[in-house]
DNA sequence: TGCTTAAGCGAATAATTATTCATTTATTTG
DNA sequence: CAAATAAATGAATAATTATTCGCTTAAGCA
């Protein structure tokens, strides 16, 4: 037959729409720079993607999947409530500052007016798993008895508002500053 | 001589932008649909603004400036400083439910692809007040001595977070969830 | 009350930018 | 290795949308 899609390509992309959303804002995000930035031509962008919304949307999805697998991996899963839930609050940190643009276009792309509104739920079934962790402190009487949402809120914002931080201002890490972060959420949590 | 502006189209002009910048992204903000929902002509948003860029910024600096404000006021002084923070923790959260249009908007706008990147650092200025309170806590050994930006991010995320929750899935708000988040956020801070 | 002048209007225009498409290039397979 | 086919290209086009401008309206002032 002929040429396939090259899936390394299209996560090029990828990449290169997520960056120039970060560096330039959703509404400087232009098709040309997306396929400049890529590597690749205006056109090529149009056989992988129908339309902009689509590309932008699938940036979102994959993203997102990535994320939730990450936070979901069995691996984190210790004796004690408190181990496990640093496993994961600490892989989701050094995640985001790792790809601070993947964590900030999921962050943004509510906003971005490229929603295709079916897609968002649906992609954020795989949380549950993580707040299971934290339902389980509450019944052994470890967590507040708050609502998840007011929990979930405690844990995941602040790690987003100090990636932000980090990045605009370039505080370096060290691993004081990170274990503080996280002593700040548990004490936030903790009966 | 002849008419003046209006100071109060201006500020419907504002209202319409930050609402629509909220409802459906930046990206789809049309200054057609701009003048429609501030009741004025496509036109007439130019002899307020010489730009859609220039709308967007004094939207920002006018917003940021309402929230500097209210978070200043020294009303919120009291003996202690747990007291002085909980009111001035109470004020913001009550705005940000009240308006999380211009919540929304103020933390957005960096994300927008209009900023005039000069303003943001000036107008922020002004929240070094704020941050006084927490530095004279943590002199009195009653707050962490964490770096102060962790601090404030563990005092302002959650609250956004918490807002834009409750905007969509239309949490109601009672005095106890409130005061549940507040209890959450002191146990981070507190030594 | 009438004159002056800037606000207000919105259709027409200019600019911007997503998308298409005719053509070229590269991969697959028999 | 050659034929078949889909990917890749980027200039041309279509669509969208910010901004302008000639005209109308109304506020301020003598």
């Amino acid at each position: 037959m002929a040429r396939q899609k090259d899936d390394i390509k299209r996560e090029k992309i990828l990449d290169a729409a997520r960056q120039l959303v970060i560096n330039t804002g959703f509404t400087s995000l232009r098709m040309a720079e997306v396929a400049q930035k890529a590597g690749v031509a205006t056109g090529t962008l149009y056989t992988y993607y129908k339309s902009k919304e689509a590309l932008i949307n699938d940036a979102y999805i994959t993203t997102k999947k990535e994320i939730i697998e990450l936070l979901t991996d069995p691996v984190h899963i210790e004796q004690t409530t408190y181990l496990t839930l640093k496993n994961v609050w600490m892989a989701y940190f050094y995640f985001c500052h790792k790809n601070p643009d993947k964590m900030l276009f999921v962050e943004q792309f509510i906003y971005s007016g490229y929603i295709d509104e079916t897609i968002i739920e649906k992609v954020d079934e795989g949380l549950y798993e993580v707040f299971k962790y934290v339902e389980k402190g509450q019944k052994e009487g470890i967590i507040k008895n708050a609502p998840i949402e007011l929990l979930q809120a405690q844990i995941q914002a602040p790690i987003h508002d100090i990636i932000k931080l980090i990045h605009k201002k370039q505080i370096k890490l060290t691993k004081n500053y990170i274990d503080s972060c996280f002593q700040m959420t548990w004490d936030a949590l903790k009966q």
